[in-house]
DNA sequence: CCCATGCCTTGATATCGATCAATGTTTGCC
DNA sequence: GGCAAACATTGATCGATATCAAGGCATGGG
C-alpha cells in the first residue's frame, strides 16, 4: 500500500551490540543495520499480504508458522494461556515491527491476536533464514532485535515484579507513548488500541484494577481521559517518574537491603 | 582448570532457530553450533580466569565491561535494585553459560553478584565482536543463545505474573534440577546455591513467604528437606505439575475466557 | 429511535502474600 | 566448645489487589 519504508524497531534505532563506538564509525555500523533492514523488509512482497480483523487469530499456541510478518499497520497482541483462566499478555507488536522472526518454523509458545484491524506482510521462513546464513548484516540485525526484545521482557518483568497498580499503568503508557510518538501529531495526544483487559492481562492486574489505576492518576491529574480509549497527558514529569519507579511507594517484599 | 570442554547451555542444546530439520540436516547444523561454540569459548583463555567470593559482585549496575565472562563453576545472579528495596532477580548463571554476552561496552542493566563461590573466564568484548562479525556460526549461535534467554524471560514473566506462591517455587526447582541434573549423581537430590532471600527476589516473594512454600510443599510429601539448602525430590509428578500450572488453583485476574 | 450487547467504572468484600515480630537453626570465628 | 552473626522458620496482622456484583455508557442493529 503506502510506499513507506518501514524503519527499525523504535525511533533512532537502539541496535545496541553494534553502535558502541569502539572500533566502528556508529553512521557505518548504522548503515550497515539500515541496509539488513531493508533486505529483510524486501523479502515481505506485496503479493503476500495478510489482513486481520479486530480479535483475529494469526497463529495459535502450539502452531507452527512457515512464515514470520512484518506488521503494515495495526495492533497485534502475543497471549499465553493457561488451562485454567489465567493468561498473559507477554507483548504487543506494533507497525514496523517483526513478529514470530525468532521462532519461525518452530511451534509458537504463544497465540498471536490483532486487537485491533492490522495489515501483515509474510516473510516465508526459508527465506528468513537463508538470508541470515548469506547476510552477515542481516544477522546483526536480527541479533540486536533479540537483544531488544529481551530488554523489553526485563521491564515487563520488573514491571509485575515490582511495581505497583499506578507504576504498572504508567510505565505502559510510558511504552506506548514512545511507540506511536511518530505517528500522532500531538504528543501529549494518546489513542489506546487496545481493551482494558488486554492491558490487564499484560500488566498482571485485573481489568478492574486497571479502570481503577485509570481513574486514579486522573483524580491526580497526571492525564484525562476523553473517551476509554484516548488520553490527553497533562503531567508528563510524573507519568515518567511513577513509570521508572524513582520514588518510593511501590510493592517491597524485603525489609533489608544491602549492598 | 580442569579441561572440560563447555558445552552449549543446557544438556542436549535446543537451539530451536537451526535445528528445525527443514532444509539442513539436523546433526549438520548441531555441528557447526558446536564448532561455533569451541570458537567462541576457545577466545577465553586460561590467562583470564576470575574468581569470586559469594557475594562479590563482578560488575555493577550501570557499569560497562570490556568482557563478557563464561562461567566456569558457581552460580551469579543479575540483580536489579531500585532506589527504594525493591529488588528483581532477573536470572542465574550456572556453569557454563555466557554472562553479559549480548551487552558488551554497554553500560549493564543489572548488578551481575556471586551468589556462591564463582569462577570465570573473560572474553574481550573486542574479540567477541569480532568473530561475531567475521564468524556466520557464531553469529547463529549467539542469535540462538539469545532467543534461549527471551524464553527464560518468558517463563519468569508468566510465574510472576500468573502463578501462585507454590507454584512459582515448583518451577524454579524444576528448573534448576534440570540445568543441574548432569552434576549430580542422584537425579532425585538437589543441591539449592542460592539463599531464600534470592529465590524470593528472582520469583517476585518475601523471603517469608519463600520459606512458607518450601514447608507447604515438604507436608505435602512434594519433597524432604533434610537442609535449608537440600532438597530431596518424593514426588516429581506433583512438582512439575505445579511447575507446569496444568491444574487450576493459581492467580486468576480474570472471569471471563473467550478463545 | 430503542434495545441489546459489550465495555468500562465503581463499590463491597475476600484472599493472598507482605509485613512485623519472635524464635529456631546453622555456620563460622575465637 | 561457646559465642555471634546470618539465615530460616513460624505466627499474627495488615494491605494491596482480586473477586463479586451492580450500574453506567457507549456502539451498532433492527
Amino acid at each position: 500500500m503506502k510506499p513507506n519504508t518501514p524503519t527499525p524497531r523504535r525511533e533512532a534505532s537502539p541496535a545496541p551490540p553494534t553502535n558502541c563506538g569502539c572500533k566502528s564509525s556508529k553512521s557505518a555500523s548504522t548503515r550497515r543495520i539500515e541496509r539488513a533492514w531493508k533486505r529483510l523488509s524486501s523479502l515481505a512482497g506485496e503479493g503476500s499480504l495478510v489482513a486481520l480483523r479486530a480479535n483475529e487469530v494469526l497463529l495459535d499456541e502450539g502452531q507452527r508458522s512457515d512464515a514470520a510478518f512484518l506488521v503494515d499497520e495495526g495492533v497485534l497482541a502475543l497471549i499465553k494461556s493457561f488451562p485454567d483462566r489465567r493468561r498473559q499478555v507477554v507483548g504487543f507488536r506494533y507497525a514496523s515491527d517483526l513478529v514470530h522472526h525468532l521462532l519461525c518454523d518452530v511451534p509458537s509458545q504463544v497465540m498471536v491476536r490483532a486487537v485491533a484491524p492490522t495489515r501483515l506482510r509474510r516473510i516465508p521462513c526459508s527465506e528468513l533464514r537463508a538470508l541470515r546464513d548469506s547476510d552477515r548484516d542481516v544477522c546483526s540485525l536480527l541479533l540486536a532485535l533479540a537483544e531488544e526484545e529481551i530488554a523489553d521482557r526485563q521491564r515487563q518483568l520488573l514491571l509485575v515484579g515490582c511495581a505497583n497498580k499506578e507504576e504498572r499503568l504508567a510505565a505502559f503508557l510510558c511504552d506506548l507513548l514512545a511507540r506511536t510518538k511518530a505517528a500522532s501529531r500531538r504528543p501529549s495526544e494518546l489513542i489506546l488500541p487496545m481493551h482494558r483487559r488486554e492491558i490487564a492481562d499484560y500488566l498482571g492486574l485485573s481489568t478492574e484494577t486497571v479502570s481503577r489505576s485509570f481513574t486514579r492518576l486522573v483524580k491526580d491529574g497526571v492525564f484525562a481521559l476523553p473517551s476509554p480509549s484516548r488520553i490527553r497527558i497533562l503531567d508528563k514529569a510524573t507519568l515518567e517518574n511513577l513509570a521508572a519507579g524513582q520514588y518510593s511507594g511501590g510493592r517491597r517484599r524485603s525489609r533489608d537491603a544491602e549492598s
